[in-house]
DNA sequence: ATTTGACCTGACTTAGCTGTCAGGTTTGAG
DNA sequence: CTCAAACCTGACAGCTAAGTCAGGTCAAAT
C-alpha cells in the first residue's frame, strides 16, 4: 500500500478503468493486464493499491452500494406523501441503471464472485428501506402490514423492471408502466375493495 | 456428435455431473477436467457430446428452465381461485430453491454467459403467467390492470423472496411471511380502500 | 473369428492470466 | 544540489484450463 498517497489521482484512475473493464467484460474475461493498459500504469502497480482482482472488485461493488443509496435518498428526501416517495425512489433506480447498466452488472456479478458482500448490498438497501415504510405505516400513512415483507418486495419489482426496461431495452419504463407498477403496488391485483 | 446414440447414459452422465460442478463451483470455476472426472469419460468424450463447456451450460439452463415451469404449471394447474394459483406458484417456486439452489445459481450466472438466453428465460416464464393474469382479469377474478407490468412485478418478488429466505437463510419463507406477501400481492400498501 | 465403425481415451498443445520482483524514476526536504 | 523514500515499471515465473487428436477398445453383424 503506498504510505503517503502522494499521487491519490493513480488509484482513481485504476479504479474507473477498472469500472469500465469490468462493466464490458465481467469479472473473470476483464483482466488485469486491461485495467492497467486503460489507465496507463504498469501492471506492477496495480497490486500496490490493491491487493488482487477480487479486491478492486469489491471495491466497486460497495462504491456503487453508496452512489444508488445516496442518490435514491436525495430523489426521496422531502416527499412527505408516501406512495409518491416510493415512486420516486424507483424512478431514481431505473434512471440509474439507465444510466449506468454496466455498473448494476458489477453488482450482478457479485453475486459470484463474493456471496456475502452481495447479500450485504441487498440487505441494506432493505434495512432502510423498511425502516421508512414502517414509520410511513406508523403514521397511517399506509395499511398496516409487515414493513421487510414490503420493502424486499418493491426492491424485487424494482430489480425486474431494471432488467426488462433498462438492460434489455435499453430506456427507462414509460410513465404509463410506472403508473401501472404504482398502482399495483399502491391496490395489488385483488378484485374487490376490501372491507 | 455420436450417431447412433448408442449408449446416450454417456450423455446423460456428464449432464448430470457438469449440474453438479456448476451449481458447486460457478461457471468459471467449474472446469471441464472436474466435469469429466465426475462422469468417469475421459476429456476427449466431453467434446464428443458437447461442443463446449459454453454449450453445456446453456443446455442446463433451457433445461431447468423446462423443469421449473413444468413443475409450477403442475402446482396451480386446476386452482380456480386465481389468488390461490398465485400462492401456489410462489411456493412451488421457492421449493424448487430450497431443493435445489445450485441449479437457480447457475440460472442467474446464465446473465454473464449468455445474456440473451437468461433473457429468453424470464421472457418464456413471464409470457406464461401474464397469460394467465390476463384471463383471470377478464373474467373478473382480478381487478382489472396491465397483465404483463403484474407478471413481472410477482416475478420479482418471487426472485428476491427466493433470495433471501431459500439461498441465504436456507429454508423456504414461513407460511405467515407469504401470508404478507400474498397480502401485498393482493391489495398493496396504499392505505385506504379504494373508492 | 473377423471386421467395422461407433465410441472412448488422456496426454498434449495452445493460450492467457495473476501476481512478483529487481531495478528505474520522481519528488521534495534539507 | 543531494539523497532517501515513495512510487512506478514491465518482463516473467508459475499455473491453470479449454479444446485436440492419433490411436485404442468394444459390440454386434457377418
Amino acid at each position: 500500500m503506498p504510505q503517503t498517497m502522494r499521487i491519490p489521482a493513480t488509484r482513481v484512475r485504476i479504479l474507473r478503468a477498472a469500472e469500465q473493464e469490468f462493466a464490458r467484460a465481467g469479472f473473470h474475461a476483464a483482466s488485469v493486464s486491461a485495467i492497467t493498459k486503460a489507465s496507463s500504469v504498469a501492471q506492477g502497480t496495480f497490486y500496490i493499491y490493491f491487493r488482487s482482482k477480487d479486491d478492486i472488485f469489491r471495491e466497486l461493488v460497495r462504491d456503487i452500494g453508496h452512489q444508488l443509496r445516496k442518490r435514491t435518498g436525495e430523489a426521496v428526501a422531502g416527499l412527505s406523501d408516501r406512495l409518491r416517495a416510493d415512486r420516486a425512489g424507483l424512478e431514481s433506480f431505473v434512471g440509474f441503471l439507465v444510466e449506468h447498466p454496466g455498473l448494476y452488472r458489477i453488482v450482478q456479478e457479485a453475486q459470484f464472485v463474493d456471496a456475502s458482500l452481495f447479500r450485504e448490498y441487498y440487505v441494506d438497501i432493505a434495512r432502510g428501506y423498511a425502516k421508512s415504510l414502517s414509520e410511513a405505516a406508523a403514521q397511517g400513512a399506509l395499511r398496516p402490514g409487515d414493513a421487510e415483507v414490503r420493502a424486499w418486495a418493491i426492491m424485487g419489482i424494482g430489480h425486474f423492471l431494471g432488467l426488462r426496461y433498462c438492460l434489455w431495452q435499453g430506456h427507462a419504463p414509460a410513465a404509463q408502466d410506472l403508473d401501472q407498477v404504482m398502482d399495483f403496488i399502491a391496490h395489488g391485483i385483488a378484485p374487490e375493495p376490501r372491507a
